[in-house]
RNA sequence: GCCGAAGUGGCGGAACUGGUAGACGCGGCAGACUCAAAAUCUGCUGGGGUGUAAGCCUCGUGUCGGUUCGAGUCCGACCUUCGGCACCA
């Protein structure tokens, strides 16, 4: 009897052999078949959850194989270590948010050797080390001068009683504040945007990509691109100086049908124009809406509601006089804040018409339609009606000859908007990189010179919520001199978002250490961009999306080349507790991985996961079915170490190669697809197999073609499993290392199944299955399908009238 | 609500491009080994019906409808769950 499978020693063991050699550290000079596989960087929460594990564990598996395949892979590992929960650890907990994130660091490194993956440790980056953060500010700096980066007013929720803004997710879904309870508020603010709708068009080209499909959708429907009118409706009222509103809209061939004007109740000139009669209706629900999140304004399940200026413009294509009214569901940042509402031909405007008694003209006629009022309405294709000299156009006619007629008469241009905002990149929080600008009195807004970075973040910050952001009340801090004009000024106090630090985290890894740049200008050329992207669906829009746009702004800056970050995109499912329930240590369904680790092993515990389903919908976790993959890697122990009674006999040689090869091929394209699952499920046959053919074998089993079976084995399982295959590899006599060790090949003609089982349906119903050379002809499968007895008997001496021949398949017979 | 996914045995899941539904594993049942248990090994295991039995019949992939010789897979409508919705990361 051997020993018995202990991966506690064993990966223990490994781990020291392997950091102590070296074995994953990347040569990155060695560029000609370099890969570079990225795992998304994990935010530095406290422990390694089951959801790290879930991530990182079949990207190490991909990393390896593409190792085992020949490339120079980089694998390379940091910490996403700015944000919110770090200062609410502060104020909860009384810890410093840098004692708390370098202390979660700490553990988390342990936790990350534990997996076995070949992480290269030598080029760690950690976003809150003042030696990143001071590239978010060079780089903040660069788009400033490129005018990427703007002050403007926008709201934040802000809570009264705490006196401070809160996140979206500090707030309650009844809208209050979770710490205190009171009603939070939308407060504006001015702050620091990100022009990203600058880079729209170009981030709408995916051409360059490849991506899952429904994540580039979902960036396009987040830009959301649509091409119109920008037309203006004349406003004469005495004492307002405006003599329009704008609106933006995608039907300018339904114009003739306008019965009202809809302004945002946040446009700025619905306190010009409100008339006194009306005034405290309007304020009324400004106020209301203030109190509403867009999601809940833009629900078309609900009743809209809105409210009358007591004013209206003048439609200039049919000089009708149109009521201004305000309705939640205009946006103030969508398009030009106002919208024109056409009853007949939307089916929010409709609803609206409805309710508030206005006319709904019908502009364009549906096939057949005898001029009586409609009962919903018309959103498809139709024929100019009540349109002036446009009627008797098609709909789509009428589209550029009315915005013809509209540019040529002044009254408005076609244009472009996107649903996608500039990116709000300031935060008034502590624990984030400060935004390097410097507010002088007389020189207003003056970046910090490049030299003088970085800005660091003060250690010593009260952090208890009174009213202003820990860093305005910190003296040292805001105090500082003007760098043009040398008098006193304050310092911007806000942070900036953590997508900053993520958005080139990648291209820090490269040479975290490098003191010139953001990157050794070198490294950058060779190994940008990322090959491999793997990460969770939540960040197929925001982080990847602000992500494509920084690279575009650094390729324009001279900093990278291409066009895209990540040319290869996997994005894995997330992780439930047995609940199906987001894991979390408040809901009790977490479930800590060290546990799992100590108990079954790293190798097991990560072969699990990847054993659950498809990497790509993640799914509720329990614990229950890992026996099963002990019980196998127990098994594929034995296998490798009990040697068989070996004899000279074909046809063990026969199966076993057979059994190989055909394992080979499966794997391969598993792995390849990422289908973890069904790679592992084969190398369970595999093992199963193995014994059969050691048990079945009269005589005994063929040696060469055993030990072929279970050199391709650990081979095959090397990615899956690194220490009990490395371990394996080394009790069977063969030279460290397995992970310097080729992708084992396969034979097409040795992988081929001869035989197969052809099913043969009458009128679609399975009535028989016949065992047949995998080469039968196509006669000779529907003769004897058709000289079945069951076929026969369901025949009932009825005549075939077709047979349909499937090749290895089945044959149908229709009757 | 809008955008994007998913729904298959008691459970996790498999099924190439429309062609045997349930691979592999968990759990369960039966047996072997054992004084006994654990571990291990072997066999069976979707529901219903029928037969002494080998077997045979039938239903079955969220719901309803459609296309097709044939649908888990394609089309239409709906239901449920999950991810995102711009200050969680």
């Amino acid at each position: 009897m051997t020993d018995r499978y202990d991966p506690q020693t064993i990966e223990k063991k490994w781990q020291e052999r392997w950091a102590a050699d070296g074995l994953y550290r990347t040569d990155m000079s060695a560029t000609e078949r370099k890969f570079y596989f990225l795992t998304m960087l994990p935010y530095t929460s406290g422990d390694l959850h089951v959801g790290h594990w879930y991530a990182m564990g079949p990207s190490d598996v991909a990393a390896r194989y593409r190792r085992m395949r020949g490339d120079n892979v980089f694998f390379p590992i940091g910490f996403d270590a700015f944000g919110l929960p770090a200062e609410n650890a502060a104020i909860k907990q009384g810890i410093h948010p840098h004692e708390w994130t370098y202390r979660n660091i700490e553990r988390m490194r342990g936790q990350l050797k534990s997996m076995g993956a070949m992480f290269d440790w030598d080029h760690e980056a950690i976003s809150s080390d003042p030696e990143y953060y001071r590239w978010n500010q060079w780089f903040f700096l660069k788009f400033y001068e490129k005018d990427l980066a703007y002050r403007a007013f926008a709201p934040a929720n802000w809570c009264p009683s705490c006196q401070t803004v809160l996140a979206n997710e500090q707030v309650l879904p009844n809208g209050t504040c979770e710490r205190c309870g009171t009603a939070v508020v939308q407060k504006d603010l001015e702050q620091w945007f990100f022009r990203i709708t600058k880079y729209a068009d170009e981030l709408l080209d995916f051409s360059h990509l490849n991506w899952p499909e429904q994540v580039v959708t979902m960036q396009r429907n987040w830009i959301g691109r649509s091409e119109g009118l920008e037309v203006s409706f004349a406003l004469e009222i005495d004492g307002v100086d405006e003599d329009e509103i704008r609106v933006f809209t995608t039907r300018p061939d339904t114009i003739f049908g306008v019965t009202s004007m809809v302004l945002a109740p946040e446009h700025p000139l619905v306190a010009k124009i409100t008339t006194p009669e009306q005034k405290a209706e309007v304020e009324a629900y400004v106020e209301q809406t203030r109190r509403q999140t867009d999601i809940e304004r833009l629900s078309t399940e609900r009743e809209k509601t809105g409210v009358f200026t007591g004013t209206y413009c003048r439609n200039q294509l049919n000089d009708t006089e149109v009521p201004i009214w305000i309705a939640d569901y205009a946006l103030l940042w969508y398009g030009t804040g106002a919208v024109m509402g056409v009853p007949a031909h939307d089916e929010r405007d409709f609803a609206f018409a409805k309710k508030y008694g206005f006319d709904i003209p019908v502009v364009i006629a549906p096939p057949d339609w005898d001029g009586s009022p409609l009962d919903e309405a018309y959103t498809e294709p139709g024929q100019q009606v009540n349109s002036g000299r446009f009627d008797g156009l098609s709909n789509e006619e009428a589209k550029s000859a009315i915005m013809d007629y509209v540019e040529s008469e002044g009254w408005g241009d076609r244009t472009t908007t996107y649903r996608v905002r500039d990116w709000l990149i300031s935060r008034q929080r502590y624990w984030g990189t400060p935004i390097p600008m410097i507010h002088c009195p007389k020189c207003g807004i003056v970046p910090v010179p490049e030299d003088q970075l970085p800005v660091v973040l003060p250690e010593d910050a009260e952090f208890q919520p009174t009213g202003d952001s820990p860093l305005e009340r910190h003296e040292g801090f805001v105090n500082t001199t003007c760098p043009k004009c040398g008098g006193p000024a304050k310092r911007e106090t806000d942070t900036m978002d953590t997508f900053m630090d993520s958005n080139w985290y990648f291209i820090r890894y490269l040479s975290p250490n490098f003191d010139k740049g953001p990157v050794d200008p070198a490294l950058a050329k060779a190994w940008l961009p990322v090959d491999q992207y793997t990460g969770g669906a939540e960040h197929a829009v925001m982080h990847l999306l602000y992500s494509r746009f920084f690279w575009k702004v650094a390729r324009d800056l001279g900093i990278v080349e291409g066009p895209e970050p990540y040319q290869r995109l996997f994005n894995q499912g997330q992780i439930m507790g047995s609940d199906g329930q987001r894991m979390s240590k408040s809901r009790g369904n977490a479930v800590p991985p060290d546990e799992q680790v100590s108990k079954y092993g790293a190798d097991a515990f990560r072969c699990y996961l990847m054993f659950i389903g498809p990497w790509n919908e993640g799914g509720p976790f329990g614990t229950k079915g890992i026996s099963g993959i002990q019980r196998w890697l127990n098994r594929a122990w034995n296998a490798a170490l009990d040697e068989p009674k070996f004899a000279d006999d074909a046809d063990s040689a026969q199966t076993l190669r057979h059994l190989t090869h055909k394992t080979i091929k499966r794997a391969t394209k598993d792995i390849d697809d990422f289908h973890f699952n069904t790679m592992i499920s084969s190398l369970m046959e595999m093992t199963n197999g193995l014994y059969q053919a050691r048990d079945g074998a009269r005589l005994g089993v063929d040696r060469d073609a055993w030990n072929e079976a279970i050199e391709s084995m650990l081979l095959l399982m090397a990615p899956l499993t690194p220490h009990f295959a490395e371990e394996l590899w080394e009790r069977t006599g063969r030279p460290y290392s397995v992970h310097q060790q080729s992708w084992p090949q396969f034979d097409e003609a040795l992988a081929a199944e001869d035989e197969v089982t052809l099913v043969v349906q009458v009128n679609g119903k399975v009535r028989d299955r016949i065992q047949v050379a995998a080469d039968i002809s196509e006669d000779a499968a529907k003769e004897l399908a058709l000289a079945s007895e069951a076929v026969k008997r369901h025949l009932d001496g009825k005549e075939p009238r077709r047979v349909i021949y499937v090749p290895g398949r089945l044959v149908n017979i229709v009757v």
